[in-house]
DNA sequence: TTTCAACACGAAAACGTTTGCGCGACCCTT
DNA sequence: AAGGGTCGCGCAAACGTTTTCGTGTTGAAA
């Protein structure tokens, strides 16, 4: 139950000076090796370890990034955490957590609570209020603070810094353009509604794959999920309805409630309809049949955005001018083939 | 770019004291309803907060807390990252995540990282290599300085601290003698090896089971898993080779790979093999067929754990000298039943 | 007019560090 | 013996707060 021993106790207790011991610690060639060595001794026997909030204070930097983020029980999101604390603890940063619940408020809540000297930089993926709103005046305000900011997958233009992005646009073009040129014919969407980047990216991909090569597109072929958490009936019903011969689902939650609304309809998947995802998680890979997908790899996002963090924040250090050159990294994405999908075949033929 | 206010500069420009300045931002009755309504005004002007270091650093503690876990790629702990970090929030704590990548040594370079005033206390789940070297230096050396640690679901009887579990040997217990009393004559089990406290306790129940309700334990019949990277075949030749008519895996992943398993072996589940697992998940949620499991309720267990924590870090303040009474809460698990058990009764008979 | 309370504010210590600078003691050189 | 240089160490400021304890001014009571 001792508390923490302190370079104040120490320099009690060998009565010398405060500044004595910490430069013993710190090795100053300022002090003779008599007393050097005997304040090392004492400090490693009480283990003495400098405390870090002063340490924070004196240097103004904490040595700590935060992750913004909508959800956790979500493989995506806990895959670029990964990813981040990863390369974090390489370059002796903490990371601190904070949950939107894809809450506008909370974003902003947590923000400013952090904002007031608790850590370094922001690591963040707007939720889905955010970008509805359009209101990104809690992350400028931070910005123009000086604190670096760097989003990540849903991101937007309204906003000067740093990215770390997959391009949704053309990995769904990508997927769509091959099950065109593997002979589909009736290839049906499931996306989400419009206000969320990535949803909307990816049903620009499909529209624009259809377009290129003079497929019509048919709306009745296009089901926007408003709940996310009661589409399975609506699914159903657009499978049913609709039979299409091909699926692409802007995730994964989608593709696979459309694989088993597929079989409660009488078909068989892949021979009677193939489906696509997006995000290669633990449905994809588990579910019968495991779901062909498009992988994006959290674990390298993550580790991007954090690359990215921290070199502006030790690039700060050096010259106070930092350059405002902003960066947008893109992660490439593949086609991960499973059993969702017939047998496809790369390229034009 | 302005960097944030502080104190000292909004004194400055007022030309009054620092202590004139902080009283007034926190309403004293010393200051005239002068000085104090001009100094709110300037503060909210330029957005004056408090610097939380600096705070920190005054009040000795940092309304931080540190989560210790295996992995976070990993639903069951996401989900009690989401529990802790829920109730941290409405209690004006931020979390901070450090992933032991199941590595005894990790799990020490966090904590003696973070023991050094960075936060006020600890939660966390044991990694598999500390768990099987027994070696709580690190953990019990935290705790004799006074800070609290609170720990879940991976635990340990060497340690003396507030702990959060659920009654893994009783969920298995009831599991498989709900499967006897329901007929099922060969009960396979699929586990960990022992050194996995809630693998070995998870077996354990199995055993009890079985011996409640006299039934010889064929030693053929359970499956210890060493490598759970690539388990799949070894499952597939236990269950091709053993024909069970019941499995009981200790986690998601061995149940659905058990499943596929047994599909593969020309076996139909339900009808042939019933299967249930542990931890109700995505992948229980989302195989098909869906997975009949034992739920234990993540959210449920970090909140508990947050609020033990945090009950005991403001007992601290009261009462300086606590009572070290420390308690175990057993979260209640139940059986969600699903696709992949033939309808199970309750009760014997 | 003196005394005392109330009032409004400032100085300073404290939290635990790091570090530039000053200063005394010693030794060596003329 | 006087001057200069080196060595070893301590003082104090700084980071940004909060809070205790003065202290000077005012007004009113005696």
């Amino acid at each position: 139950m001792k508390r923490k021993i302190t370079l104040k106790q120490i320099a009690k207790e060998l009565d010398v000076s405060i500044s004595t011991v910490s430069k013993s610690l710190r090795d100053s060639p300022e002090i003779s090796e008599d007393t050097r060595l005997k304040v090392q001794a004492f400090a490693k026997l009480y283990n003495y370890k400098p405390n870090n909030i002063a340490l924070s204070l004196k240097n103004r930097k904490t040595k700590t990034i935060a992750i913004i983020i909508p959800e956790i029980v979500h493989h995506f999101f806990a895959t670029v955490i990964s990813g981040i604390e990863q390369v974090a603890g390489e370059n002796g940063y903490n990371v601190i957590i904070c949950l939107s619940d894809e809450s506008f408020d909370k974003e902003v809540i947590n923000m400013e609570m952090l904002a007031n000297g608790s850590i370094d930089g922001f690591i963040m993926s707007l939720s889905k209020e955010t970008q509805s709103k359009g209101d990104f005046h809690h992350i400028i305000e931070v910005i123009n603070q000086g604190m670096p900011v760097v989003m990540f997958d849903r991101v937007t233009n309204d906003i000067l810094c740093d990215k770390v992005i997959i391009d949704d646009n053309r990995a769904a073009f990508d997927s769509v353009e091959r099950l065109i040129n593997n002979g589909f014919k009736k290839i049906a969407m499931i996306t989400t509604v419009d206000y969320v980047s990535v949803g909307k990216l990816r049903t620009e991909g499909y529209l624009r794959a259809l377009r290129a090569n003079d497929v019509a597109v048919d709306e009745n072929l296009i089901l926007r999920i408003e709940d996310i958490d009661n589409c399975a009936e609506d699914i159903e019903r657009f499978i049913a309805a609709n039979k299409p011969d091909a699926v692409f689902a802007v995730n994964e939650l989608f593709a696979v409630t459309a694989i088993k609304a597929a079989k409660k309809a009488g078909f068989d998947v892949p021979s009677d309809i193939s489906v696509i995802g997006f995000t290669d998680g633990i449905i994809s890979k588990y579910s019968s049949p495991s779901i062909t997908t498009v992988s994006q790899d959290g674990i390298e996002m993550g580790g991007k955005a954090a690359k990215m963090l921290i070199q502006r924040l030790e690039m700060e250090d050096a010259e106070e001018e930092q350059e405002e050159h902003y960066r947008t990294e893109v992660i490439e994405t593949h086609l991960v083939e499973r059993e969702s999908t017939t047998s496809l075949k790369k390229g034009n033929f």
